[in-house]
DNA sequence: TGTACATCAGTGAACGCGCGTTCACTGATGTAC
DNA sequence: TGTACATCAGTGAACGCGCGTTCACTGATGTAC
């Protein structure tokens, strides 16, 4: 049955945010569009009257959840608060609400290129947030260093991630030195 | 039709290469057993009198690729060539030879603990190597640094993958600047 | 060494299952008068 | 404002497809004599 035009927006905001959430749970592969439907408290015929295909939803998706992130890192403010919740061991275990880049990375990488530049964009703005955080004087090297810090960040969390089940005390590990050299290294 | 023991040794490694090969390079749900099995020269029933399943192989394939790459790494023997070549556009542009840790992190994730568990031990083993070539008297921080590094390499390998197609300009800029920054950094 | 037979690795059809997607239908919404 | 009708969001059955896995069968290998 018909509904109404403000229902159909909570709806597509519904399907949006299970999906931003499911994605980066468990993977584009591991959600299907049904259960997407479910969440948002739908049936899955419905999907296709809000989205071309589950490759449109997980563009949008992605984006949505990049957007998400960054507004969390502007309004935090420091780089020291930020990399401390990056690395925590409560980030770790909450992937559907944590960082977009970190949780999709394997799966943009095999997705088409016209996915991948909303996602490189996405990645761009991390960075950029970063060094807007740095005290480094020279650009080129505040560009560089910050880098470096969201590399790192990204790679521990993906490395503890990993083995969070398999080696607790391993993937505790990795957060914490990498914390702790992150901070010795670039003085944060 | 039967064939000889050497027969059967023989496919069994075949299969086992394939696998690790085709995992690391489009992940575990990406590639079937028949594809597997073909790229083997075998059909795919054949595929059950080697492995009791997918999973099983795919945990086999895991420890096969950790070794594989702590071996080359190993003959190496140099940090900063390690570094160099992992960060390399080659090594981003050829997964299915290149570091497993990095290819099949998100995979990993999603399976059970005992599959987690080999992968721990392979992380554990890629940080005692690098530990083994830092210049670092003091233990502990020694170990620190190795996880770190280990964990900016990884990580920004991922980042330069999940874009190689999308932002070839922004993927080359991280290997690179990652690698200048990992050289100023720890003194390599 | 030669022969007869049991073993078993590999083949390819078939199975059940879950997936993304389509579609005829339903009935509430929005609109024209 | 009230009514009659066109619109269209949502429903749920159905589709085709590819997947992991099973199984009856084949025929070369290995073995017992």
């Amino acid at each position: 049955m018909r509904v109404s035009k403000a229902k159909v927006a909570e709806h597509r905001n519904a399907i949006l945010e299970s999906a931003s959430r499911l994605f980066r749970e468990r993977g584009f592969d591991k959600v299907g569009v049904a259960e997407i439907m479910q969440a948002s408290g739908l049936t899955h015929g419905a999907f296709y009257g809000h989205f071309r295909s589950k490759a449109d939803l997980a563009g949008e998706a992605c984006r949505d959840a990049c957007a998400e992130g960054l507004a969390r890192w502007k309004k935090t403010g420091d780089i020291g608060a930020i990399i401390d919740h990056y690395l925590s061991v409560e980030h770790r275990d909450a992937p559907a609400r944590g960082c977009a880049i970190s949780a999709l990375a394997a799966d943009i990488a095999r997705q088409g290129p016209e996915m991948q530049e909303g996602y490189a964009e996405g990645i761009r703005r991390f960075i950029a947030t970063i060094e807007s955080h740095l005290g480094e004087a020279d650009a080129e090297l505040r560009h560089r260093k910050a880098i470096a810090i969201f590399a790192t960040m990204s790679g521990a969390l993906t490395l503890a991630r990993g083995i969070a089940e398999g080696d607790p005390q391993l993937s505790a590990e990795i957060l914490e030195r990498t914390r702790a050299q992150l901070r010795a290294c670039f003085g944060i």
